[in-house]
Parts: C-alpha cells; sequence; structure tokens
DNA sequence: AGCTAAGTGGAGAAAAACTCTCCACCTAGC
DNA sequence: GCTAGGTGGAGAGTTTTTCTCCACTTAGCT
C-alpha cells in the first residue's frame, strides 16, 4: 500500500485508463516488449510462473538485459502478461457473442478462443503471485463478466444442463490449454480442440441420448471461484 | 566399484520374467522401497519428470541414501513407476469391464479409475526419459490392449459416436489427472471427475440432442498413438 | 539372547541452474 | 549526423540439486 507519487514510469504496464500516459517508447522497443509478452505466455504455459527468465529472453530473441530494463521483477512481467490475456479474453468473448448462431455456438466459440489465448496457462500462473491490484481486478472482472453472460444466456435457452456452473467452463479451459509435460505430442493444440468440442457437447441437456448422469464434485459457481481465488490472491506473498 | 560376488542383487525393479529372482530384501527394504514408488508418483505427478530427488525421498519417509541405493539413476525410478502404474492400469480396466451395466458404463468407470492413478502424470514422465525395453513394453501393451477393447465393444454397442478414437480417451486422461499449475484448486481432483462425466457424455452419438458438430483435429487412434511414441522414446537418451 | 549382514539417515562437497548487474556498442527519430 | 534511448551478453554471486561416504541401527537367523 505504498502512496509513493510515482516511483515506477518506466513499465507503462497496462497503461491504467485514467491516464493515457503518452508512449514515449521508441518503436523497437515496443515491438521488443510485446515479443517478450508473447513468448513469456508461451513460457509460462509451457513451465509454470518460476520459468528460468534466461529462457523466455532466448524465446523472445532478445537479451536477458532487455527483459529486466523492461520488467524489473518477475511479478511484473507475470502482471503483464496477465493484464495482456485478460484482454485479449474479453474481446474473444464480444466476439463470441456476436458470432455465435446460438447461445451454445457462441460459448463453443468462446472456449475455442480461449484456448488458443492459452488463458488456462497463465491464470494459474498469476494466482498467489502477483498482489493484486485495482487495474488487474477491474481487468479481471471484466473478463469474467461476458463469461457469465454466456453461460446464463445458454441456461436461459435450455441448451445447456441446468447444473453447469462458472467452473465447469473456465477450469476446462485452463486444462485443455495447458501443454503436456515432457514435450508432448507436436499435434497437442489441434488435439485440445477436438477434445473442446466432445466436452461441449457433453454440456447439453442429459435427456436425449444417455443415461442423464449426476454430476459429482464440487460445483465452482462463479461466487465460488472469485472467493477462492480472492483468498489466495489476498495472501500476496510478494 | 566393488566386485561383490553379485554385482547388482539388490534392486529387483520389474524382476525379469525369465528369472523369478528370489526377493532376498529384508521386510523393512521392501517396505521403504513401496513408500518410495508411492512418493515417486506423487511427486512426478506434481512437478514432472525433473522432480528433485530430495523431495521423493522425503515424502517417502526415508532418507536420500535410501533411494539411491535402490534406484541409482533416476531412469531406474521413472521405469519402476510406469511398470507399477500400467500394471494397476490393467487392473482397473479389468474390474471396470466387470463392473460395468453396459460397454460405456465400463468405459466410464475405467477413466475414472485410471484418473485416480494419475496416470496421466506419470505416463508423459515417462516419455522420452527411459530407454524401452520388453518388459516395459510388454505391461504397455497389457494396459493398452484392454483399452482398445473396452472402447471397441463401446462403438459395437452403438453407445459412442463413431469417430471417437484411442486418442480422445487416452489422451484426455492425460489432461484431466494432471494437477493444475500454481497450486490449483484444493477440489482439483474431485473437479476432474466432474468434468470427467461431462466428457463422456459428450461421447455419446451426436443425433438426438445438439447440432452434431464434426470433431475437428487429428484423431489419433491406437496405430498413430503408437507410432508417436515409438518416435520419442526410440531416441533413449539415458 | 546374541550375532551379523543388510539396511539406514543425513551431512556436505561438487555441480548445475538461475538471477541480475555492468558496460561497451547500436540505432530510431529528430 | 547527433544523441538519448535502447541493446546484448559476459560473468559474479546465489540458490538448488545431485550423489557419496560413513557411523549407526535392525531384521532375521541360530
Amino acid at each position: 500500500m505504498s502512496t509513493t507519487p510515482r516511483p515506477e514510469p518506466a513499465d507503462a504496464l497496462g497503461a491504467p485508463a485514467d491516464r493515457p500516459r503518452p508512449p514515449r517508447m521508441r518503436a523497437d522497443a515496443r515491438r521488443n516488449r510485446e515479443q517478450i509478452l508473447r513468448a513469456a505466455r508461451a513460457v509460462f504455459a509451457d513451465q509454470g510462473p518460476d520459468a528460468p527468465l534466461d529462457e523466455i529472453a532466448r524465446r523472445a530473441g532478445v537479451g536477458i538485459a532487455t527483459l529486466y530494463r523492461r520488467f524489473p521483477e518477475r511479478a511484473d512481467l507475470i502482471r503483464a502478461v496477465a493484464i495482456d490475456v485478460f484482454t485479449a479474453l474479453v474481446e474473444a468473448a464480444r466476439e463470441a457473442t456476436d458470432a455465435g448462431r446460438d447461445p451454445l455456438d457462441a460459448l463453443r466459440r468462446f472456449m475455442h478462443a480461449a484456448l488458443d489465448l492459452k488463458i488456462g496457462s497463465v491464470m494459474p500462473t498469476l494466482v498467489g503471485r502477483v498482489t493484486i491490484d485495482e487495474i488487474l481486478e477491474a481487468v479481471r472482472q471484466d473478463a469474467a463478466d461476458p463469461v457469465e453472460e454466456l453461460l446464463r444466456r445458454a441456461h436461459e435457452a435450455g441448451l445447456i444442463r441446468p447444473d453447469i456452473v462458472f467452473g465447469d467452463i473456465t477450469m476446462m479451459i485452463v486444462r485443455l490449454s495447458r501443454p503436456l509435460p515432457g514435450g508432448g505430442i507436436p499435434e497437442d493444440e489441434a488435439l485440445a480442440h477436438r477434445q473442446l468440442d466432445v466436452y461441449v457437447d457433453g454440456l447439453r441437456p442429459a435427456g436425449s441420448a444417455g443415461p442423464g448422469t449426476r454430476l459429482p464434485g464440487p460445483a465452482l459457481d462463479a461466487a465460488a471461484f472469485k472467493r477462492f481465488r480472492g483468498r489466495v490472491m489476498g495472501g500476496g506473498s510478494g
């Protein structure tokens, strides 16, 4: 809760909405920053939050010093990646809503888009690693809202079984978007999309085709989800 | 290099079939070995194939020296764990076949059991880390066979859509049985079972409830699966 | 009960992996 | 063509992990 006037001018992370700071950053620097962010997303996805920064710099095609200059601490990098992804996620949700022929189709499109973003690899990385500040909180809420909305509509249209909740959507994306350990299979990503389609089919009401199993296990609705996440993030270890 | 009369009597890993060596191992030693194996499975599942052996010893409640005596190299430990898991998997398939009310139910039961075994965390760990030998190959084949059998029956009964293949079953278990990065959620495992049920519902023929999507992406049948794995494992770096 | 080979734990040296700074050299943009 | 802003990489310092050695304990036999 440091109330410094403006301690770190350098890393215009998400550039807070209330002060659209003029990005006095050279074009090449900006380009490098993007590349670092992209590389970081991939590497965090691969190896988790403690992945060597070395590797990130290498994959981004920049020197390690460049990474450190732009993101003095690991947490800075993680936060930047998170904001990046959440923002893209909101966009994806909007597009999916517009493009979907019906609410379930929209949901399906959204999930595929989220999968491409590797959101699932980044979100868990974020959890507990970054002290959640107002900026991030705002973006995160932005990201959660449209998902809940998509889900609500699908429910209203009766296109998915009634006991499907928020966590059933998000946590599956998390799982699917994580690359397999030990190198995995080259077709990994494509396979994930295939499996996602099967899963989405499984979301439909039971009555018709099969035995209509009852879903076991914890039903994590958005509230429970948020509560949990708040708990972990609140700890803010560093 | 002490030239003791019997070079390596200690690690009766898989006890080669052709010489059922009398396990002249003290009871406590045997007990410790089991505990190491169990701990290794959990730790490999959590942290991947490069998990510190330290941690495994600690979780097993033995000294690090004990672990090294029994499994001189990391690969030895990995192989032992793999054999362990594959064997349990065969058992699980048998039980599922017996207990299932119909082929799809059997498949479902099997998948839940495999999930509990964390097979998915161990199998990828194995890939590329261990030179595959006859014993391991045999056990692996033993494990693959009943899965194919389960799948075949479900197809014959028309309980699952025709384009579902081997990889759609196994790779999903792999994904689901992997713990989430960054600590994840305590209810993680239970949630995986819930998601599995949704997925299995999605395996059913499309005709009835929904739009009957066509599955995209690579259809990894058992042959393709095996071919791929052979390629990777053939490298046998160790 | 007593003997002993088999088994054990943990300290710590050696190696490997990772972090992060410093500085001489580029180059985008005026 | 000038220069503030940007860059890469070497390498010192730190942390993490591996793996050996040896004094001590105990299962299993007689």
